[in-house]
DNA sequence: ATGACGGGCCGAGCCCGA
């Protein structure tokens, strides 16, 4: 089963290149960040007939997230009030569309485009750090209904050196401060885990190079678009790749689609066997 | 060099992104 996220900047912009990306790859379920559309906008019907079936939440000209499905979703859940109604901060998060979940094959994927916090001195920095924090309570609730567990999307934050082209003079600023790390650490906790860096431990694997300064040229990066998974379904993950050939489309998106490929429902080893011997005959 | 680029927007400079 593979399951992605992209941050699209831009989903009618970048349609060509999306319809282009899905019909190579065929995910299971992508998710995407930064659909800059208002929900009567989302060019739904290309999608769907691609054979996709398409969940949105947006708004006009900033954030916006969206499910890309092959498969029937269930149990859709729209903003951060979904997960806490009685929440006032979740509620006052809603104007601001950056989180949609859903359940596929049983699991509970969460689509999410964290804000990006602009620098240390902005207000907008508090609104990022307390948005981290109404996440934790999200997963929170979330949690109490006993399902496996993926979380994926624009993190807007690097949590190690081994994820920013230049961590001596980029640590400590936006996107890599302490204050941020710590509250992403918080949300994930111990039940989650960051499934690319089980199969990659090296540098030098981004999924956002900046428009500006000859970011992609230079392959001056930062690895910030993130897929964690709870225990159960880290066991049977398979891969984690970054396309980064997306990022050297002709008018491409600032980031690359990241995808999981994880063995669900898992099959056991002797049906594996079982299998294999029926396609002998 | 947080300027550079790119997207959106009542339409051409300006806000925003990361």
């Amino acid at each position: 089963m593979l399951i992605a996220t992209w941050n699209v900047n831009s989903v009618r912009t970048r349609l060509p290149q999306l319809k282009e990306w899905l019909e190579e790859v065929q995910p299971d379920l992508l998710c995407i960040q930064e659909t800059k559309v208002a929900d009567p906008f989302f060019p739904r019907e290309e999608l769907v007939e691609n054979g996709y079936q398409v969940y949105f939440y947006g708004q006009k000209s900033y954030n916006g997230v969206a499910l890309i499905s092959r498969h029937p979703l269930r149990d859709v859940r729209y903003g951060m009030k979904a997960e806490l109604p009685k929440d006032s901060k979740a509620n006052d998060f809603e104007d601001q569309k950056r989180i949609i979940s859903a359940l596929v094959n049983g699991i509970r994927v969460v689509n999410i485009y964290v804000p990006n916090g602009s620098s240390l001195k902005s207000e907008k920095y508090t609104y990022k750090l307390e948005w981290l924090e109404c996440l934790d309570r999200y997963l929170k609730a979330q949690k109490t209904r006993d399902e496996p567990l993926c979380i994926l999307g624009d993190f807007n934050i690097a949590l190690e050196s081994r994820d920013i082209h230049n961590p001596e003079r980029l640590t400590g600023g936006i996107m890599a401060s302490s204050k941020e790390r710590e509250a992403l650490k918080k949300v994930l906790g111990e039940r989650l885990q960051d499934v690319f860096r089980i199969f990659e431990s090296e540098s030098q694997h981004w999924s956002w190079w900046d428009y500006r300064s000859g970011g992609w040229e230079r392959n001056r990066g930062w690895r910030i678009d993130h897929i964690y998974l709870c225990e159960e379904l880290l066991q049977n993950a398979k891969s984690c790749e970054i396309h980064k050939k997306m990022r050297g489309n002709i008018q491409p998106s600032d980031h690359a689609p990241v995808v999981v490929d994880i063995n669900w429902p898992p099959i056991e080893m002797d049906e594996f066997e079982e299998i294999d011997l029926f396609s002998q005959y």
